[in-house]
DNA sequence: ATTATGTATATAAACAGATTATATACAGGA
DNA sequence: TCCTGTATATAATCTGTTTATATACATAAT
């Protein structure tokens, strides 16, 4: 019923945030290391990826130029902006409140 | 940019699920019932209660009844079935990891 | 009396982010 | 030559949530 993109959702922009804090990168080993830290659980799309940054880049969140292809096809790096840095920090802080809540209101309690 | 209902999403049914599990209920409660613990983050709307209640009925996770409308207008009841409990044990399971792999991708580490 | 508020359910239409399907391109191994 | 892996991209579709709107009854306020 629920795929993994239902849960992705309203998180994935968050996701791509905390990777690029680590340093550029580009959409395939973005993708990668996602699936990677998943567990299993999550299974992101490339659509997915790319639609969001389409859609990062002109909120202005991330900055992207064209790296060199080295070895097989180009790679369109991203970094993250200033704007991208604030956004982080609040969704961070949402997601921790958020966990508390579901927290409650799927394991139930009191 | 994201709502309330982005990271509702998936969750909407294991909560509902999770409430039917101490009794029956009906919309409006329960829908003030979630409001409440959403420590102000969470405000869903009626027509998404309603809507996965149809949802749920047709997929077989809930019986539904008629009750007196003790005071105001009538009020429809929603009990869990079998299938209904089932799906909350491996929703529950599932939310328990993926809060782990999203601390893990959200808030970085490691 | 009538208006406003709270309780209670319901559905069509619109919205938005994720998925599916499809296309392109290059490198290396079988 | 074909397949796999790397790498990006977009149109069309799917689906759960939201917006808007409708109905109905009880009670308190004007």
């Amino acid at each position: 019923m629920a795929q993994s993109g239902d849960f992705l959702r309203g998180h994935t922009e968050t996701i791509i945030l905390r990777l690029l804090l680590d340093g550029d990168s580009y959409g395939y080993e973005i993708s990668k290391n996602i699936v990677e830290r998943g567990m299993g659980l999550i299974d992101i799309k490339d659509a997915t990826i790319y639609t969001a940054f389409r859609r990062m880049e002109n909120d202005g969140l991330l900055a992207t130029y064209w790296g060199e292809g080295a070895g097989g096809a180009r790679r369109r790096y991203y970094s993250i902006t200033e704007k991208g840095r604030k956004l982080y920090e609040e969704k961070k802080a949402e997601w921790q409140k958020l966990r508390t809540v579901l927290d409650n209101l799927i394991l139930g309690g009191k």
